[in-house]
DNA sequence: TCAACCCATCGACATTCATCGATGGATACA
DNA sequence: TGTATCCATCGATGAATGTCGATGGGTTGA
């Protein structure tokens, strides 16, 4: 028997009966929904954490070369990241430089904060 | 042109050499890939929420009266939601009371914190 | 002008995942 | 004892996703 931390528990429920649930809205859940499903890959963990700790920008090509895989595997990472809000661009000559997005909702800075720090 | 927040970046690369990525701890990339499955699905942000602003526990027919979803995806979810050690449960009688894991850690607590505040 | 490099996009493929219906165990009440 | 409720698990199915090779556009330097 477990009954630590159960002892202020409702003990008397009603059969059939189910209790509301907290009201939680429709627009945060889809917001923070692509959000996490930006994240829940260890290849943009990676990237975005570099990109987090990096003093300068990054290209597409030294993520091929660091993390094993295709180019254009990295590039499709690069593009959920972007199109997650996360990231940005900008074409110098041949290559691409990315870095952390500048303008950042604060809510999400400090999530990703909590997260890579 | 968007010239914008692109001076200071290092405009001569050589060709067919790339930078090295600041070190990522693999360890490190597994744990919050992980934990960031957990919360990337929109569901399981909605049972998330709700027992962070519960005052009590909650069961399972309760999310399954109040998901719109059936009894074996709404255990499906909170399986998974326990196995990533955010969710603990107490049984009582009949019922199954679930409710934000105690001892999250200090970490995961104060990421929770700003995800779902 | 041409070759080399960087990168995005497309199509294909295998894997993962969300969802459901069916089933069975556990508990409580009549 | 039997029935109703709560829940976990299993197997199946369709959708989403990570990965790759192939391709082509864009830019630079020889």
């Amino acid at each position: 028997m477990d009954v630590v931390g159960v002892k202020q528990l409702p003990v008397i429920r009603e059969r059939g009966v189910c209790c509301e649930l907290p009201a939680v809205s429709d627009a945060w859940v889809e917001n923070r929904a692509e959000l996490m499903r930006a994240l829940a890959d260890p290849t943009r963990l990676r990237m975005l954490a570099s990109l987090w700790n990096a003093t300068g920008p990054i290209c597409i090509c030294d993520f091929t070369a660091g993390l094993g895989l295709t180019q254009p595997t990295i590039s499709h990472h690069m593009a959920k990241l972007k199109d997650a809000g996360l990231v940005e661009s900008h074409k110098r000559g041949i290559w691409i430089y990315y870095t952390l997005r500048d303008k950042l909702p604060t809510e999400t800075r400090e999530l990703l904060s909590k997260l890579l720090a």
